[in-house]
DNA sequence: TACAAAATTGCATAACTTTGCATAAAAGTT
DNA sequence: AACTTTTATGCAAAGTTATGCAATTTTGTA
């Protein structure tokens, strides 16, 4: 009997019982049940089962396609991105980097803003594709499917090449005396080249992220116009940033 | 006994049983099972069948064609996904560009693919972050939220950066005098600079694009390695476009 | 028709797949 | 925490397939 045989006995078995086992598949094709295992690997692989223990059930009809991943937002991201609003006007061009804070700005924008976005954060296409009239300009490079973002010296080239009116900077690590530090040394050049072709650098940073530290150096608090936090402006949390000239918010 | 005589006995038989094996037609057709071997290859080479160990099926048989998958993709695409699978080597670079025939070939890929895949198709994404072993190299440029893709000079400049083994070219119309050619003229200069450097060109066109133009010229059919059609390749349509030097499939 | 070139064939052999078993690692159960 | 069951991995035997080769057949050309 052919493998692909096999194959076909599993899925049709699967199609009329939603779920098949190793022993049972062994008994009923003569074979052992190491090679029914391979068999049900192979159509994992390809997609077209679900492994679980002892056997294999129907794939769960749960297409990854498009991840609105912003939808599950916490409330201090909701907080930091309402804030933000005060600083996007129409006509702006804007630098947006990593960071789901940086998609929950953007998802709260209101339809008709007008806009251009520069980014190296994927996850932020399909929330920006909503908008009529943001044009999107994407940096390429290597994709990072943790992060979600390219990266790469293409990517700094790339963003070197426009002037933003500001930059949103998202996933980096706030230290009042250590400054702006981030988990990935590649992170940390887009975000230097960003800074450097940005008029107003607006940096987003919940309370877990403060006075804490990454291995790679961004830049100095100093060089940042405006700090954007989960917490009200007046919190004591915040005392150690005041008097760096920083518009805290 | 001529070729064309064993091949007609073999697709026939075929038809008939679902599944052929080598020492059953070697011993019909009176030639040793290395010659039968060699048949079946051709008709695979011409995507007329599916190779399995001691044989072959037909295309619908092959349980990998059973796309209970999440896709909810065209059975045209689907089939066009399932050809394209034998030009596609772990260890290669691949160009892919816009086009929803491109995400049906991502999609079937099985999952642990190594692959290095080099797009400006922003709904390529999600889909290949699926995939641990394919390395993702994103080409920038203006975001276009119809066609999902990236264009603009940037675009070309940074694919040209890139030598890959194959480019599967979707998205484009099929006209056997008046070559390849597409709706934007954007995305035709990305085609070019794809096609100038990749070492083998895949046209993916379901039956819908055959004699069909569109405004922006991309290429002469003479510069197209492989064309993949949802159609079978012995099918009438695709007689205008045998003699050109293309293989169909 | 005769000849050279090209294609086809069967064979030998090397490379690769598949399979079931043994064992180690991981995941559940009590 | 100890035990049992299940799964992954490595291995060797058997089987299958690809490849190069030489002999043969076919094709094209003079």
């Amino acid at each position: 009997m052919l493998k692909e045989e096999r194959f076909d006995h599993i899925i049709n078995l699967l199609k009329k019982e939603n779920k098949v086992s190793y022993d049972q598949l062994a008994g009923e094709l003569h074979v052992s049940e190491d090679t029914i295992r391979r068999d049900i690997d192979a159509l994992y692989q390809n997609g077209l089962l679900s492994k679980v223990r002892g056997g294999a059930i129907t794939l769960a009809k749960n297409p990854l396609s498009f991840q609105d991943r912003s939808s599950h937002l916490s409330e201090g991201k909701e907080a930091i991105a309402l804030k933000a609003r005060q600083f996007i006007k129409n006509g702006q061009t804007i630098f947006m980097d990593g960071g789901t804070t940086v998609c929950a700005i953007a998802a709260s924008l209101p339809l008709d803003s007008n806009l251009r976005v520069i980014t190296n954060n994927m996850a932020l296409i399909p929330i920006l594709s909503n908008f009529n009239n943001i044009e999107v300009i994407v940096l390429g490079g290597k994709y990072n499917r943790d992060t979600q973002t390219n990266s790469g010296l293409r990517t700094i080239d790339e963003a070197r090449e426009y002037i933003a009116d500001c930059y949103f900077m998202g996933a980096c690590a706030l230290h009042h005396e250590l400054g702006v530090t981030s988990v990935f040394n590649e992170e940390a050049s887009i975000k230097r080249a960003m800074i450097s072709n940005a008029k107003k650098i607006i940096v987003l940073g919940n309370v877990e992220k403060l006075s804490t530290t990454e291995p790679f150096r961004v830049c100095d608090l100093a060089q940042v116009n405006v700090l954007i936090t989960d917490l009200p402006s007046d919190s004591d949390l915040l005392d150690s940033y005041r008097s760096l000239g920083i518009r805290l918010i």
